[in-house]
RNA sequence: GCCCCAGUGGAGCAGCUAGGAGUGCUCAUCUCCCUGUCAAGGAGAAGGUCGCCGGUUCAAAUCCGGUCUGGGGCGCCA
């Protein structure tokens, strides 16, 4: 070894000590007649004096030198105990030092008090990665993986793998293709997640299987989706529904137990139907209150037009109230109706509860009955702003108000501060219930929320083909802070219940076969009763080290055109190596940057 | 596919609303000074095609159109 400790290690025990360090130039004091140089390695900085007089060498020295230093650990004077560091009551003076590998200036700078734009980080991101946030955040997802590794082999689980070449499945996420040299003209698939393999282990009798696995679709990205990303995929055998939940909810109390140092609360279990009707959200963020209001009631009889025709619809109207906002600006105002509309809605109506009655453009509208009615039903008092949306689909007002109430919270301030050892920053909750189809307004026709072999609820099975708004699926999401961390279900075992689901889907018997047959085969032969989940391994970090975006937890993120600018991917390839895999590109011609 | 925000010496920003000489701030870099700093300090220097293309104008970082890139969102993500 070329060091006997790591710099950010030292403590006052070591006074006295002889250490040799390694690691890199933090910060260089040059004071003339000393120098003070902040080395960092992966346990983080400690202070080297350094004498130019017998080291000239010490000179040289520059910001992200590579340097190997020997010495002898000193306590520091009082005064000049530096309390912002973990080694800050002690300090190295240099013996000898060496220059490992010297260092062009870095492109940005390294330290937290400058923000730096992504594309820069993310194309040196090696350089990146040496900064105090991201060391921090990889350490966190490494303890956080650790965990669920440890909670999963106590409980019996096997971690097995499943294969990245596989087939292509024609629903779901576009997916990622490759082709295949030995059979020309046909392609692999990387998977979307090893879903129907993890039914097959099932099937196998491994009834109790994990797998921290890499997973690729090919969408859109966002501030919390990556076109490759991790999921902690789990299944288990002769379990009902309860059973997941109560496995994956002690795995989280665990883990952050573990690795968070909190006790969680019991997880809320909040139906779909209440969740869209509290938060016009199936993740709602559960850390501050702006409940929708239902105003139905309110505006039964009403005589306002917008509202009567909305209501003769079987639509809806409801209200966010935002307490203490009744005297916002026209400017701000028509900001939240462009918001509102960017959202979906027609429109917006902002009413002002003032000492002397209500400020709206729609005030005149209202019978003194709906006024009062209206400040009830919103819960509002003096002072405050009530956002109202109302259409004739009810699936708009909950995504305009639900899309609202999480901008609002924070442009309002309603949102806390990351405040990772308080119990009640992590409002974990499940959401149950979810139905099983969605009406496709586009298609005219129910496309299954879930996949197809998502179990049904009993009882709702008889709407199967004459209402399938109203059955319900045994599929289960978690959330936290706002995020979907988790999906999961009860699958079909049962082949006739199977059979059921893809005629009210629309699908036929070869149709199934040719796209799942291999599954529906395995189930010929004694399928056990099983389900799973799956938790999104990134947001879990994410959310644990109180970032907004996965890019912070991942080393090497892409761009949100799914470009990596550190290795140039997806770059073009030779014409040999297209014609080896029977491929030619019909794409214009390309310019490498 | 659509909407919003941003792009100004190496980094982070201001300047743009109301056009008038590449103007300013913080940090980094280079030279010099400095023995107790810790985001060291002081003096000086160097460094820019204001993302790109086009238009309006006597004159564009600034106004207009397009385009590219980065970010946030909608659609998409069974």
């Amino acid at each position: 070894m070329l060091r006997s400790h790591r710099a950010g290690d030292l403590r006052s025990e070591h006074t006295g000590e002889k250490v040799a360090l390694c690691g890199w130039v933090h910060t260089r004091r040059d004071h003339g007649g000393v120098i003070f140089i902040d080395l960092r390695d992966v346990a983080g900085l400690v202070q080297v004096v350094l004498d130019p007089q017998s080291l000239p060498l010490a000179e040289d020295l520059r910001s992200e030198y590579c340097i190997r230093v020997e010495g002898e650990v000193t306590a520091r004077k009082e005064g000049t105990i530096n309390p912002k560091l973990g080694t800050g009551e002690i300090e190295v003076a240099a013996g000898s030092v060496e220059i490992l590998s010297r260092s062009e200036t870095p492109p940005f700078q390294l330290d937290e008090y400058h923000e730096t734009d992504e594309l820069l980080r993310l194309k040196h991101r090696y350089l990146d990665l040496r900064r105090e946030s991201m060391q921090r955040n990889l350490k966190l997802r490494h303890e956080l993986i650790s965990a669920i590794r440890r909670f999963f082999d106590a409980e019996g689980f096997y971690e097995i793998e499943t294969p990245m070449l596989t087939r292509a499945t024609p629903e779901g996420a576009r997916d990622y293709l490759v082709p295949s040299r030995v059979h020309p003209g046909r392609f692999y698939a990387l998977p979307q997640s090893p879903q129907l393999f993890k039914q097959l282990l099932m099937v196998s009798g491994f009834d109790r299987y994990y797998q921290i696995v890499r997973c690729f679709r090919d969408e859109d990205l966002r501030a919390d989706r990556q076109p490759d990303f991790t999921q902690l995929d789990l299944e288990m055998s002769f379990v009902e529904q309860d059973d997941v939940l109560e496995v994956t909810e002690r795995m989280f109390k665990n883990v952050w137990k573990e690795v968070m140092g909190v006790d969680l609360a019991d997880f809320p279990r909040i139906p779909f139907s209440e969740a869209m009707e509290r938060f016009g959200s199936d993740k709602p963020d559960l850390r501050y209150g702006l409940e929708l209001r239902d105003l139905g009631d309110v505006f039964s009889d009403t005589e306002a037009r917008v509202f009567r025709s909305v209501l003769d619809d079987g639509g809806a109207i409801k209200a966010i109230t935002i307490p203490g906002q009744g005297e916002l600006p026209r400017k701000q105002l028509d900001a939240l109706v462009d918001d509102a509309k960017a959202l979906g809605a027609g429109g917006l109506v902002y009413v002002g509860v003032t000492g002397d009655g209500l400020k709206s453009p729609m005030d005149k509208f209202f019978s003194d009955a709906e006024r009062k009615g209206l400040v009830e039903s919103a819960g509002a008092s003096v002072g405050d702003l009530i956002l109202i949306v109302a259409d004739n689909r009810k699936s708009v007002v909950y995504k305009v108000l639900g899309g609202l109430r999480t901008r609002l919270a924070e442009r309002f301030g309603h949102v806390p501060e990351y405040d990772p050892a308080n119990p009640d920053y992590w409002k974990f909750a499940w959401v149950v219930d979810f139905p099983w189809f969605d009406w496709n307004e586009d298609e005219e026709r129910w496309d299954p929320i879930h996949h197809p072999f998502t179990g049904v609820v009993e009882e709702t099975l008889e709407f199967l083909e004459t209402d399938p708004a109203k059955v319900i699926s045994k599929s289960y999401d978690i959330t936290l802070n706002g995020w979907e961390l988790a999906s999961g279900s009860i699958r079909i075992h049962d082949r006739d219940m199977q059979s059921g689901v893809f005629r009210a889907l629309g699908i036929s018997e070869e149709e199934a076969n040719e796209k799942f047959g291999f599954l529906l085969d395995a189930f010929k032969y004694g399928a056990p009763p099983h389900g799973g989940i799956a938790p999104g391994i990134d947001r879990i970090v994410a959310l644990a080290a109180g970032e907004t975006n996965i890019r912070e937890v991942i080393a090497f993120p892409k761009t949100q055109t799914a470009f990596d600018p550190l290795t140039g991917a997806p770059s073009t390839v030779d014409e040999a190596q297209l014609k080896i895999l029977n491929l030619k590109s019909t794409a214009p011609a390309v310019v490498e940057d």
